[in-house]
DNA sequence: TCTATCCACAACCATATGGTAGTGGATTAG
DNA sequence: CTAATCCACTACCATATGGTTGTGGATAGA
């Protein structure tokens, strides 16, 4: 695996529990243990999950006492929202022509009187 | 892996290959060969490249003769943006925090004098 | 001090994936 | 018809990851 900076962003956030990590830690950071509970997971897994974050710079974990505490890193997310953004103008276009598509569809079923089904 | 829709787009997209393959994509349809050449992978790997893109629905496959022409479906780029933008007020006012962070450390550093370097 | 809690580390297994090599089907060009 | 091109399929290997189990260190609370 050839991965660079922004595909480890992206194979961090593959997995869904991960994904509901980071949406709970926008209310704020969170021990290992506060992000365990909702989970069903062990304590293990969890600790690995969190540390693809880290290692995917997603989130930070600081030691406070016997706690970790994890807390969000909003650039990494907004890497994501960055790469997506460029693609914005050809989905754009790809919906207007979809738009095109369709509205000739339309005529033609309303010339052929009925659909193709 | 308990991977859903979204989760497989995000795995799709972690690889560096994948994603350089679909930002030729926006250029129009390609064919597997066409595909090929700029990337110095074997016609197995590509294939299986691409594979793994109309897994996730990002590409569409449709045979043509001899030729296999692959298209990008903006519906999958476009559910990531979604789920960034999700975030967007999240990291918005992470940056305004540390804006505010960073003026504090401004004015005790006119205070002291000098940095802390 | 003694115990429970929070967490990390290691060993282990199954599966998905990145990558190579070989082959053969289908289509196009000569 | 024949050869070259485009592509899929299979087998094979190495590694990363999802997940479990067991264990032990460190801290907090009694």
């Amino acid at each position: 695996m050839v991965v660079d900076r922004l595909g480890t962003t992206f194979a961090a956030l593959a997995d869904p529990t991960r994904r509901a990590m980071v949406k709970r830690l926008t209310r704020g950071p969170e021990s290992v243990h506060g992000l365990t509970e909702p989970f069903a997971l062990s304590q293990q897994m969890i600790s690995k999950h969190i540390a693809y974050l880290v290692r995917a710079r997603i989130v930070i974990k600081t030691k406070r006492g016997r706690e970790s505490v994890c807390t969000l890193r909003p650039e990494a997310i907004k890497a994501v929202s960055d790469w997506a953004g460029d693609y914005r103008r050809f989905w754009e276009e790809s919906f207007d022509k979809l738009d095109v598509v369709l509205k000739e569809m339309k005529k033609q079923e309303a010339k052929d009187g009925r659909t193709h089904n």
